[in-house]
DNA sequence: CAACGATGTCATACC
DNA sequence: GGGGTATGACATCGT
């Protein structure tokens, strides 16, 4: 048994909205091209920006970018990059959104494959091309198909409500309507912040990895816009697995009449919101029970943020009144169980045609027209992206039992709402943990005391993982567990066995006197508990390091086609110096009578800052260091002509040296002029 | 029904 | 030497 020393320990803050105050500041000072460092040239267009943005966001920025020091660089693009895919994509860099069209989609596409721009491919193109190609006539079982593809990618984007009729498969959306997906967009922005897209099927895929918020409202003015924000994997892994941990965390203000979904990674940032609606957020952390005029408000009004990281601290924790498991569940099943949104309707005012599935009067009207399948498809595939571990958790049951998923509609298109995990957090959330505990105690009822529980409340999710995990993961074989912990008429909860330190484990055991029947199936249980989650863990490992390969390997890709290409320039330009020195010397020793003046020239070419004077100097400069080196200077120039224009011998017949010797003309090559 | 991915379990090696 | 962990191999299940 290991005697645990003192123990320190190590806190971490971790802003979930400086990322994205860093991004905004970013795109702020390229507006007013205030420190920008590089300028992009495109066709004919001139694009100032950070050469630390661009580099970041591409592998070919990277590469180009990272050898220059110097300052205001002009990088000119290749003919293979427009304006048309170029400027999409520099938006896209400084705001995570990309803003496209079903006509420049393509173009982007080929920009974004030729500069290396991460996170668009698979997230995006891969999805989104196909679907634009087909032009929206996707059979409902085709769209099922897509949806399964989608769901087997790890995805990274972020959808859209579906709005197809699940029966009749008809959109509802007429084709004309433009239609917004923002993704996990910014949190400072307020829904009204979605820019007016219209006159075309314009989308906005918002890779903003700051702030998991979903927003699904009408766009007015005329426009049948949605944004369905959330955000996608912002913390790195272990604070993203925490936030995975934490719960949503529903908060209703009836002054402001939203329903807001709060995914609460254990950051306590909330406190620093500096933004409004993250000042309003914070103002309604102390949420009353929703009414159900609340919800439908909420709802109908389309309505829905959904973010991640702000947690409520520990303090407020208490005070918080998360929805307690009819309203969530309420909440959600409304959601979740419907094709899209709009059938999130109330028992109230009726306002829901379940045989129709459209909001008949609450909703805007621009909302019950009809939107294309692709555009649903698009959608959808981009919310699901935004939860990347989603698809493969999308058929797990929810772990919390207080979500009656009887209630759940038949609709499964937001089934993806319900892993925001309002269920599985407040127990994995040790803020929130109070919150639930008096349901969700264990059946013995002797939850571990922190003493028995070396772990930190606030430790990281790695550590965590045993509790998370043994109530997610471990679901089924702790069923089979708990029927054989019946048999041998265990004294307390199976679930206790893997999820306690050894400590306290060995200190149970001999508390309860076990038979050595009942102490061989605790042992097993542990054992393979243990074992389960170390093999989840190095899954997990496995995939990561098959990612940041794949990633490594797109860079050496793109680093290799930069070298390439300046290979192939650099031939070029050497080709070009052979050709004006095959001429010169040409004249040269087709003149008779070859003049100094013109060897000079000759001499000064070969060591002036031609282009490939760089490639020359080392053999030509140092023996044309003066006129006492003439015999130096005529060898050198006599390999360089022979290597150069080989032509020269045959005009000479003989060697540019000897032709000069012969024709008693003495090199008065100098130093070349600096 | 085969293929495939996800997951649990076992055996083993290593620390 | 015992315990914890990582990992390959295999089995099972669901899609």
């Amino acid at each position: 048994m290991s005697v645990d020393g003192p123990r320190t320990s190590v806190f971490t803050f971790q802003s979930a909205v400086h990322s994205h105050h860093v991004l905004r500041s970013l795109e702020e000072l390229r507006q007013k091209e205030l420190l920008c460092d590089v300028t992009v040239e495109v066709e004919r267009r001139s694009f100032r920006a950070h050469s630390s943005v661009l580099a970041s966001c591409s592998d070919y920025f990277y590469t180009r970018l990272t050898n220059q020091n110097r300052p205001n660089l002009t990088v000119r693009l290749p003919d293979e990059v427009t304006v048309e895919g170029f400027e999409p994509l520099l938006q896209f860099a400084y705001t995570a959104k990309l803003h496209f069209t079903k006509e420049n989609i393509l173009e982007i596409h080929r920009c974004a494959e030729f500069l290396g721009f991460q996170n668009l491919d698979k997230a995006c193109f891969e999805f989104l091309i196909p679907k634009f190609s087909d032009d929206g006539g996707t059979s409902k079982k085709e769209k099922g198909k897509s949806k399964g593809q989608a769901s087997h990618e790890k995805p990274q984007a972020v959808c859209s409500p579906n709005n197809q009729n699940p029966e009749t498969g008809e959109d509802r959306v007429p084709q004309d309507a433009s239609t917004v997906m923002q993704a996990a967009t910014s949190s400072v922005e307020s829904p009204k912040d979605c820019p007016p897209i219209s006159n075309e099927k314009e989308m906005q895929l918002d890779l903003s990895p700051l702030y998991a918020r979903s927003a699904l409202y009408p766009m007015g003015d005329g426009q049948d816009q949605f944004c369905l924000q959330n955000c996608g994997p912002q913390l790195p892994s272990a604070s993203m697995a925490g936030a995975e941990l934490c719960p949503l965390s529903i908060s209703i203000s009836s002054d402001n009449e939203k329903l807001r979904s709060s995914a609460a990674g254990c950051g306590e940032d909330i406190l620093a919101i500096e933004d409004e609606f993250q000042k309003e957020l914070a103002m309604d952390v102390h949420c009353e029970p929703p009414t159900d005029k609340d919800l439908n408000i909420n709802i109908t009004e389309g309505h829905f943020d959904q973010r991640e990281g702000p947690l409520m601290p520990p303090a407020d924790c208490s005070q918080q009144c998360p929805l307690n498991s009819v309203q969530s569940s309420g909440v959600l099943d409304s959601i979740s169980g419907t094709p899209d949104l709009s059938n999130i309707g109330t028992d109230d005012n009726q306002v829901f045609d379940s045989n129709e599935q459209t909001f008949s009067e609450l909703t805007p009207k621009d909302c019950s027209t009809e939107r294309s399948t692709v555009e649903r498809e698009v959608a959808e595939h981009l919310a699901k992206g935004f939860w990347p571990d989603l698809s493969s958790t999308l058929n797990e049951p929810l772990p919390l039992d207080s979500i009656d998923q009887s209630s759940a509609g038949n609709g499964s298109d937001f089934h993806w709402l319900k892993h925001l995990d309002l269920g599985a957090a407040p127990d994995d959330c040790p803020f929130l943990r109070d919150l639930s505990s008096s349901d969700r105690q264990t059946p013995g009822g002797d939850t571990l005391s922190k003493g028995d529980t070396e772990d930190s409340p606030c430790m990281s999710p790695i550590n965590s993982m045993e509790n998370s995990e043994c109530e997610s993961d471990g679901d089924c074989a702790q069923c089979g567990s708990s029927e054989q912990a019946q048999e041998v008429d265990l004294p307390f909860p199976v679930e206790q066995i893997s999820s306690m330190t050894r400590r306290a484990f060995l200190q149970m055991l001999k508390r309860e006197q076990l038979t050595p029947e009942q102490l061989e199936f605790v042992q097993d249980v542990r054992r393979r508990s243990k074992n389960r989650m170390a093999a989840q863990r190095c899954r997990k490992r496995k995939l990561d390091c098959i990612y940041k390969l794949e990633g490594e390997i797109k860079k050496l890709r793109s680093e290799k086609e930069k070298l390439l290409q300046d290979h192939n320039q650099l031939k070029l330009s050497i080709e070009d110096v052979r050709q004006n020195l095959s001429g010169l010397c040409q004249s040269l020793c087709t003149d008779n009578s070859p003049q100094s003046e013109q060897l000079q020239a000759l001499a000064r070419y070969v060591s002036s800052d031609c282009p490939t004077s760089v490639l020359l100097t080392p053999m030509a400069s140092p023996s044309l260091a003066g006129p006492d080196q003439d015999v130096h200077a005529n060898s050198t120039l006599d390999t360089f002509l022979a290597d150069t224009c080989p032509e020269v011998d045959s005009v000479a017949l003989r060697s540019p040296t000897a032709f000069l010797q012969d024709n008693n003309i003495q090199s008065t090559v100098t130093d070349p002029a600096p």
